[in-house]
DNA sequence: AGCACGATGCTCT
DNA sequence: GAGCATCGTGCTT
């Protein structure tokens, strides 16, 4: 057997907020369970930064559902939407700053079967989307608040791939249409080539 | 390829 | 009561 590489450390999630969505693109995404690893190379990500981002779920100040994005840095934030859909959030930022990146695209890599079955046979969009990334890894609102840093956490982050920063684009959020300006038209959205 | 729509239930003013 | 950090289907170009 190879060697684990080790997780992403919470210094990395300790910095401004569009630095760790960059630098996200590239990262393996890892969940460990019964049967085996799940993982999936990062290739699309969304930046949410304070009360002040009208975007952010932090606009309406600390509440029941966002209150781990207050938190400190390298926790799962995982919330409920849309009536059936869950979205995982990576938090930033220094305790007591509400901020976060939405994960919205991986490239899966280990686990495809599992993730096959979940998804109900879809190979073609398997994971291309926010909710079906969640939905292929089995995450819910029971993983929300897990420690993605911790030694003994089953879902992290890893080293994955060198991304040229020259691949990387920046557009604008998706799904915030009702937004105001100039939050809905700020580019931080980030992705890359695989 | 792109748009419109319905599903479905939690969250917050 | 309105809106939602979405997805899949079905219909139109």
């Amino acid at each position: 057997m190879t060697e684990p590489s080790p997780r992403i450390r919470r210094s990395f999630f300790d910095r401004p907020t569009l630095e760790v969505a960059c630098d996200l693109l590239g990262k393996r995404l890892v969940k460990l369970e019964q049967a085996g690893r799940l993982s999936g190379i990062i290739n699309e990500v969304e930046a949410y930064i304070g009360a002040e981002d009208l975007a952010c779920h932090a606009r309406f100040g600390k509440t029941n559902r966002n209150r781990v994005m207050w938190g400190p840095p390298g926790f799962a934030y995982i919330y409920f939407t849309y009536g059936m859909h869950w979205l995982l959030n990576f938090v930033t930022e220094r305790d007591h700053f509400a901020a976060a990146v939405l994960l919205r695209s991986l490239v899966a890599e280990e686990g495809v079967e599992t993730m096959l079955q979940r998804r109900k046979g879809r190979h073609k969009n398997l994971t291309n989307g926010p909710a079906k990334v969640c939905q292929a890894f089995g995450l819910t609102g029971k993983d929300n608040a897990l420690d993605l840093c911790s030694p003994r956490s089953t879902l992290f982050v890893e080293n994955g791939i060198k991304v040229g920063p020259e691949t990387i684009k920046a557009t604008p959020r998706i799904g915030i249409d009702s937004v105001p300006e100039p939050w809905k038209s700020i580019p931080w959205r980030f992705t890359c080539q695989v």
